[in-house]
DNA sequence: GGGAGAATTGTAAACGTTTACAAAATGAAA
DNA sequence: TTTCATTTTGTAAACGTTTACAATTCTCCC
């Protein structure tokens, strides 16, 4: 009952299989007449296309891979969001893989795009041990591929991306801090091997150099993009024999973490410590205090970086490969004020 | 240069394609001698199998399809994290649908599965306007389903599911705020369509009964799973002519929010007002004040809804579709105190 | 009515696998 | 060596679609 095939329908409907198909595909090349006999007997069989078929014959999934560090984040969940209403625009499904939790090796992701079961690749995460493999799997193919967020290390420079200017973001990020007065600036970044977050760092870097203040041994923590790792690290600095006035976090989940091992420590932010965020996730509002961040247009972000990777997929790479900046914007609430001293 | 088929290695080896195949698939069935020399034909040319024509052939795509509210929510987030370990070690990849953004409507999960595009698919989201579409293509044939956290409508109860016991858990979060001397407490669900939630509403008002306590016109009402819609709630509680002492949250989402709206009007949690959560997500752990909640193993029910998936999949429908109940956690936090007066 | 040209439909091949079945090779027993 | 049983390999069909190309039908004009 339920296998019923093109076939069929064509034989119920008294025409060629091939007449279905172009009912089914190309309306206007058949008559109106033939188009009602063939709707009826579809109609009347069940019949849908088999999408595996489909697929076969056409080389092509509709299927697109989104790789990322973790959905765990807002912010990822965000951008994912964006990218799904435009995979549903385009009519793409999409898988997710997560590269935290090790879900995919970079053999795997060779792998799958060779076999092409899926038609191109969103990088939403540091790939920067994956880079090279990647690009060799790109040499034998062509390879649609989109980078997302992240900056571009340079094996993957050729590649097309949407992001904000981190760098840019983070020194204004810094340089607020350091406009309401504070001169001892302390830095919570994320893995050491995320691009993102050392483009970040490097923003802080400049920022504080920028203003001849010092950064001392210690104020620069791994805090692991993680509510925990936060915690950690905020407890190293808050031990510091210099304690930081003020904590720059590469994200809002580890500024999420460092408010909360702040005020365990018994300190008030922002009255003993201030807290800088990133990214603008739903709770950045709603934290105690209010989070002041940097916001990122994260679903404009997805959407983009998924037209981007159609455009890869059905024109064929263009050779057009300059990054599209969008816009971030620093949002001020009440985790930031002057320095207590 | 991509496009290697199998014939290519084939011709290469100098055997024919069926021992390719056999090679790739049924090593034990070839010579030691003609499979090494396949493998370095294979090597040689880079050949990789084509997986759309696999999965044509074999009539599997060894792809899930979850359908669940918001991935935004960290508690599915956890159960996706388990589905997809699950996965993995099975072989099987995930795409993600969500219904609270109407990405897909019940007709396009229907074609989805009719077109065999999945293999199956995981329900954690309330179905119940799909409830009938999904079993009248049920009909037509065996379907895959297997539903995670919600409580089954009466049209699904004949699918396979994996979930707390959401009565209970609410009845115990209940009975937790009236042993700590609450009397009027207030409840915010979620959605009106989610079965979930009100299978927690019913929970806390089987608790008020049987604790004879009375529940006010106005003290249960909708915060539509989502921070700004538990802040719109609350505030509506605050502003009841009987303000409740204690108020009981569908989700810690919904609690986050609730707690911020509170601490806005300038009361405070637990002194004035308790604020009891469900579902343990990992920011519930780090709210001001950490939020007394109901813990849910929620990696756990995602492992296991996969895993029976699969059996579905793999075994064919094997009738048995008893509900697997996993324990549930009461965890006591500092948002939850005896009342003021 | 005949004929040219356009519109519609049908035929059949192709996509890359897997797999029944047939054929061939191997090994053991006589 | 012959024979038979067993293992290994090859042949070819099949999966359901799409799509060149050929064949047919229709339309319109002379």
């Amino acid at each position: 009952m339920a296998e019923v095939s093109i076939k069929e329908v064509a034989r119920m409907a008294g025409v060629s299989i091939a007449t279905v198909s172009r009912c089914v595909n190309n309306p206007e090349k058949v008559t109106e007449k033939t188009r009602l006999k063939v709707q009826k007997a579809i109609l009347e069989t069940g019949y849908s296309p088999n999408t595996l078929a489909q697929s076969f014959r056409r080389g092509r999934t509709n299927l697109v891979m989104v790789v990322l560090p973790s959905i765990g984040d807002p912010f990822f969940t965000d951008v994912m969001r964006g990218i799904r209403t435009a995979a549903k625009a385009k009519g793409y499904s999409v898988v997710i893989e997560e590269t935290q939790f090790n879900t995919m090796t970079a053999d795997e992701i060779g792998a799958m795009l060779v076999s092409k079961q899926t038609d191109g690749i969103i990088l939403l995460a540091s790939m920067s041990p994956f880079g090279t493999e990647i690009l060799s799997a790109k040499s034998r193919r062509r390879l649609p591929i989109v980078i997302g967020c992240e900056t571009i290390s340079p094996e993957l420079a050729e590649f097309p991306s949407v992001h904000i200017d981190n760098v840019a973001a983070a020194k204004e990020a810094t340089n607020y801090l350091i406009s309401q007065g504070h001169r001892r600036i302390a830095m919570i970044y994320g893995q050491a091997s995320s691009l993102l977050t050392k483009d970040r760092e490097y923003g802080y870097r400049a920022a504080m150099n920028q203003a001849r203040l010092a950064i001392e041994e210690g104020w620069v923590v791994e805090g692991e993009l993680s509510i925990e790792g936060a915690i950690r690290a905020t407890r190293k600095l808050l031990n510091h024999q210099h304690r930081p006035t003020a904590v720059f976090c590469a994200n809002d989940e580890m500024a999420i973490g460092c408010l909360h091992a702040v005020k365990s420590a018994g300190l008030r932010v922002p009255d003993d410590i201030s807290v800088m965020g990133f990214d603008d996730i739903r709770y950045a509002e709603v934290t105690d205090p209010p989070l002041t961040t940097i916001g990122q247009p994260a679903e404009e972000i997805g959407e983009r970086v998924m037209y981007r990777l159609c455009r890869e997929i059905e024109d064929g790479r263009n050779g057009e490969t300059t990054p599209e900046i969008v816009p971030h914007e620093l949002i001020v609430r009440q985790s930031v004020a002057g320095p207590a001293g």
